[in-house]
DNA sequence: TCAAAGTTTGGTAGGTATCTAAATTTTTCT
DNA sequence: AGAAAAATTTAGATACCTACCAAACTTTGA
């Protein structure tokens, strides 16, 4: 929970984390991997691998869903996503490349850095590709860090 | 020269390679292993596989020297480290934090992202942790980009 | 129930980085 | 010069990451 650093899973897999959550329940092997171009059994081991690591659950042959925990991680990894291509579109990216590019880089983007890239916008609420979510304790935004 | 992205280098390498070029003249195997902590036979490996790609010129038992290419390309690295870390301190970091974040994640940028942000900062001349140099076709700096 | 669809297992491959130990070359010192 | 010491390279391993395929297996639905 607080100890997240932002570089436990492989960009890969937080990226299929992410997926897993802007879907919503349970997901399907297969459907990540045709959303990704790969191979399913690249997918099948992905999980087992996320899924070790106490983000998903995933029974076999039906799908996986998050953890409470892999909730959480999913939430840090969006809302980092959007921070950093938020940057970027204030670097002179078009919305749509600031997105594409941010997915390239964020993975480098310690949790902390994220918190403080976050507070010196002031927490801001828009992206340019989606909302962002501050949740209680995600950098100090609401005070409670006692 | 013109065909920059980046990425050619692995982020150890890129590492090596900025170490050369800030060392000038010629450098010793032990001299880098000492200053990454690692062992000496570490290094040749990736000075070898350096030294194939072109950036430099390796004798063995005697040292590295840059190459007119690698020069080149330790300059971009060297600029690309400044402008992020530059950014980095324009987020809350300070200047020391700043340079030690930005060593971790300038390796995402891509060599077009580079001269983007480099644009849109204005072709600053100083960073946190050094002056920026602005060679010729940079980043259309100079206007001649025909 | 049985075939098609979906999934997992096990093996292969390429990339990065690292180390130890042994062999080689260079340097230093007598 | 010659031998010991220091520096460097080579060889052989380990360890991760990503990705892929073929074959075996499980589930689903007609």
């Amino acid at each position: 929970m607080q100890g997240i650093t932002g570089q436990e899973l492989s960009s890969k897999k937080a990226e299929y984390l992410k997926y897993i959550h802007m879907q919503g329940d349970v997901v399907k092997t297969t459907e990540i991997a045709a959303c990704f171009s790969v191979a399913p059994s690249t997918v099948t081991k992905a999980l087992t691998e996320i899924a070790k690591a106490g983000y998903i659950e995933h029974t076999p042959y039906h799908g996986v869903s998050l953890t409470p925990h892999g909730a959480e991680y999913a939430r840090f990894l969006i809302r980092r996503h959007r921070l950093v291509a938020l940057i970027l579109s204030r670097h002179g990216l078009e919305p749509e490349e600031a997105c594409r590019e941010a997915r390239k880089i964020e993975q480098c983007f310690s949790k902390d850095l994220t918190d403080r890239m976050c507070t010196s916008l002031g927490h801001p609420m828009m992206s340019v590709c989606g909302e962002i979510e501050h949740d209680h304790r995600c950098c100090g935004s609401h005070g409670d860090r006692s």
